[in-house]
DNA sequence: TCTCTATATGTGTAATATGCACATATTAAG
DNA sequence: CTTAATATGTGCATATTACACATATAGAGA
């Protein structure tokens, strides 16, 4: 076996233990109980899906229907459904865009921030609960490597390329 | 501000900036188009629930449906239906457990795992191609992390305890 | 052992979510 | 100024999902 076999061997290995890790945390990230306990301790009742939407529309917003479908992974025409239900609910508003007459960017309103701020406040104990024991440069590597990560994945699947599964 | 307070604010931008990234990810990773890519590759027609299922029973499996459905977070009736479906086409079967009779544990076939090794060769070339420009130790260090923060959160957030948003 | 509770799985059914076909408005390109 | 591309939205058929309920087995305790 060569060098370069050995090498690769190794690095399949790294990759098919980041996958484990991965489907893990996406799991986790998944689970439509979290998303419910948030939303009842925040005091609202909330479709399952509209509650990721809150989030990625307060933290990407303003944003516009087609990005929104993109990044969740839905045809666009849902998400418009699923936004449309939000601005109901009075969490968020469609605004007409200055700059391009076709867009309707959505934004959180006053009451849709509260809700987003009350589930900050919960990410902020839990994240402070699980890293209280981790060493600090850990913690630091693990922010700086997951961005980079984030950053990298995103130009290999952006568009047509292949899966990673 | 005191010391305490300095600290717990860097950590909260540290948890801010990790939530971004996270979000990116599983973003990414829930995308359907990427398992119908895969799919497609492998030559298969599947329904798009059920592609995650096989890549989980042939990584977890023997794997009940209970266990299954909490790692998807879904109930265990969708999922109890939908591993039917991947039965009848032949890529998992359900066996009986000896040790406790109420167990159908699940288990790729051979053809399930045809398909899903194709999946993992997919899946090391993409992997292959976005680290290739990573320093080493940064590789080595992100497996590492990932690894210990998937089993802490899981320690985090299992029965009743509150969501990551 | 007998009983009671918890667990694992599965089916019927109704509500929900989703995407395709299609339509409109606007922008950009030639 | 025509044509293609983009952003959004509605109607409708289908797929997905979960709740209520049922069955079988396991485990704990009297």
């Amino acid at each position: 076996m060569s060098i370069k076999n050995v090498q690769n061997t190794h690095i399949n290995l790294r990759l098919r233990q980041l996958h484990g890790a991965l489907l893990e945390i996406v799991g986790v990230m998944n689970r439509p109980q979290r998303d419910e306990a948030m939303v009842r301790e925040a005091g609202i009742s909330l479709d399952r899906a509209l509650f990721p939407l809150l989030v990625l529309v307060e933290r990407l917003g303003p944003i516009g229907i087609v990005e929104l479908a993109d990044r969740v992974g839905r045809d666009h025409t849902t998400v418009s459904r699923q936004i449309a239900k939000l601005e109901s609910l009075g969490l968020v508003v469609r605004q007409e865009s200055a700059s391009d007459r076709r867009v309707r960017a959505v934004v959180v309103t006053k009451s849709g921030k509260v809700m987003t701020d009350r589930v900050d406040e919960a990410r902020e104990r839990i994240g402070q609960a699980v890293f209280a024991t981790w060493d600090n440069q850990d913690f630091e590597d693990l922010v700086r490597l997951m961005r980079k990560f984030a950053d990298d994945i995103k130009g290999h699947t952006s568009p047509d390329s292949e899966a990673i599964g």
